[in-house]
DNA sequence: TTGAAAGCGCTAACAT
DNA sequence: ATGTTAGCGCTTTCAA
């Protein structure tokens, strides 16, 4: 099919571990003329090793694994797109993905095959509560680095662990609701506890815990995500939206869990007749560059995606050995607050919805 | 390290061939007392063949590589999506995925990687304009489909071709708009021709014919895409955006060649003071789920994501054999028009745009 | 400095 | 019905 190495060799007049040599950088066990013999058969034949070959010798293959929920959520794209580049650039590692929907069965599958392909990193982005089937990846050899969750205290855990500083990230977005001047604080999240979620919680109320406001400040449990489709997230935060339009009092300060829910959360809160930021302010977390092409703008918290990314990487190209003895969690600082107009002081008094009718949606052949 | 045929085979007291033999689905080859014993073994060892290793024998890897430009645009992260469910589910095929950011070298590189992974199917999502280094991976023996883009006319390829009914999708959405009564027309793309994008234009252009409007209607072209970083796109739509602000007259319907660039549109729209649909309506292509959550909503040609992508993995696993004698692009009808508020009446006369101070982001902290 | 040879884990003739 | 064996393309001792 595609040139051997033997093809290599017989071409250069050699046996196949001179050219194996050079291929691995052993160059200096054999004579410049030999070299260059091998390297002129190589480029004139345009031999590829094959890294199957070479896998099943050496056991290591120069591939990443990376599950993420799903590949439709921006969020998601953007970390992706980070780790494929750092990966690809200081490792020269490639990408096998795969998209979880967040369901165990299909995770663990994923873990299955990665192990079949001789995959030994990979990456994981779930929001699953438990981790005993990374542990069990981990006992047959691989690393495996885990996004946005914290190790279990205690159980010293052999997965390594990257994430945000979720807490701090809600209390900055929180803060700067209170700022405005806003005393009915909300968090909208969805149904389901996960390590980041609790976080951000806390953050919330520690913010409004400062601002005296603790009392007012309530968090607001959209749906499943198992329940909606595709743009699950947003419609959770769309569903909320109409649910706080009917309220009363009425939270005007509302804190999103990301900012794909905050885009979901902005829609539905006009479709409601409600205005934003004039009648209730929403600031989101993640810093999407969708964010800012929303109208009106998101005011969101960037987190640092970029240097998450790395860390990861760095993490899963380690190998097994490294761990620090205390492995403890890597966190990073959120990163700032990007003010765009989706904030703005309360309004004196609360109106009520405006009587604006749902928008609705044709649709044409 | 993990498991290998010959520990099933000894553990069940049978030859490794037999082993193979049930993995490979010969079972009535054997006693089913021995069939039993063998799977027994299996599943007490929790064994799973190595797909290197079948691999190596085999030349076939469960793999399809998928390559597109950028993985942190919403379009490109929906068809990847369904993309590997399909692949996923059909064929128990992972997918080996890299992004180009429409680089020749990249893809290139790329193409060279899945080789010597043994990886011989791939799908390619690229607005690269000519695909000699795909037809040089074809030579190599691998089966590789493009999406849109049609086949060089004449210059049989040997290359699949997928693509929307690009045409029919722009004049859909234009028709749209000389039926709201619009008659200066804008088709808003970025620099740089690709078939697709001619298409589009060809459709634009036919929808404006039939209305007797071709004289006003024009071709917007917008910035490059390598000038940009990653909403790339969209920073294109918002830049043009900002141009027909300062034209005279001002084009008040504009079909944009995609959602991301309609979005950016109105983002820059509204910061040069123009309202839409008050003072120019928008529509997009590609259907997205974010063109609904837009304000306004955007109003959108939904392209059949589903049914191409479909056709992409089967067209990829058919074979280097099947290709139909007369190799015709696979074409998908547009879907429909999906109706939501950036499109309405062109204003009475056009006002100047709004007083209204480009609005800013700061950053805190 | 170079080559011979033994596998890596599996498949598929070919034997028995 | 089951086992033996020769590779797939490469790496890596170990010899020469």
């Amino acid at each position: 099919m595609s040139t051997t190495i033997q093809d290599v060799a017989r071409k250069a007049g050699v046996s196949v571990s001179t050219v194996s040599n050079v291929l691995n950088g052993r160059a200096d066990r054999m004579r410049a003329e030999t070299l260059a013999r091998v390297e002129a058969a190589i480029a004139a034949l345009n031999f590829r090793p094959s890294k199957l070959a070479q896998q099943l010798k050496t056991g290591q293959t120069p591939l990443l694994g990376l599950l993420v929920p799903s590949m439709t959520n921006p969020m998601y794209g953007y970390m992706a797109r980070e780790i494929e580049s750092y990966a690809q650039e200081h490792f020269g590692f490639r990408l096998l993905i795969g998209s979880t929907y967040r369901d165990r069965a299909k995770e663990s599958a994923f873990f299955e095959d990665l192990l079949a392909h001789g995959v030994r990193r990979v990456i994981v982005i779930s929001s699953l509560a438990d981790e005993r089937h990374f542990e069990s990846a981990v006992e047959q050899g691989m690393v495996v680095v885990s996004y946005d969750r914290g190790a279990t205290p205690g159980k010293r855990s052999r997965v390594g662990h990257v994430m945000p500083d979720n807490f701090e990230a809600a209390r900055l977005a929180t803060r700067h609701l209170v700022a405005h001047g806003h005393t009915r604080l909300a968090f909208a999240t969805v149904a389901g506890m996960t390590m980041s979620r609790s976080a951000k919680i806390d953050g919330f109320h520690a913010a409004a815990e400062e601002a005296g406001l603790r009392a007012t400040a309530e968090v607001l449990d959209g749906g499943s995500l198992d329940e909606y489709g595709d743009a699950v997230i947003a419609e959770v935060g769309r569903a909320t939206a109409h649910r706080i339009a009917t309220m009363a009092p009425r939270p005007t300060g509302i804190v999103a869990l990301n900012d794909l829910m905050a885009i979901g959360l902005m829609a539905g809160l006009r479709e409601a007749g409600l205005e934003v930021p004039r009648d209730v302010s929403v600031v989101g977390i993640d810093g999407l560059y969708l964010a800012g092409l929303c109208n009106p703008g998101l005011t969101t918290v960037q987190l640092p995606v970029r240097e998450m990314a790395r860390a990861m990487v760095e993490r899963a190209m380690q190998g097994e050995h490294s761990p620090p003895a205390d492995e403890s969690d890597q966190v990073f600082a959120p990163a700032r607050l990007v003010e765009r107009e989706s904030v703005a002081a309360p309004p004196e008094r609360q109106r009520p919805p405006a009587a604006h009718p749902l928008r609705e949606e044709k649709t044409s052949p």
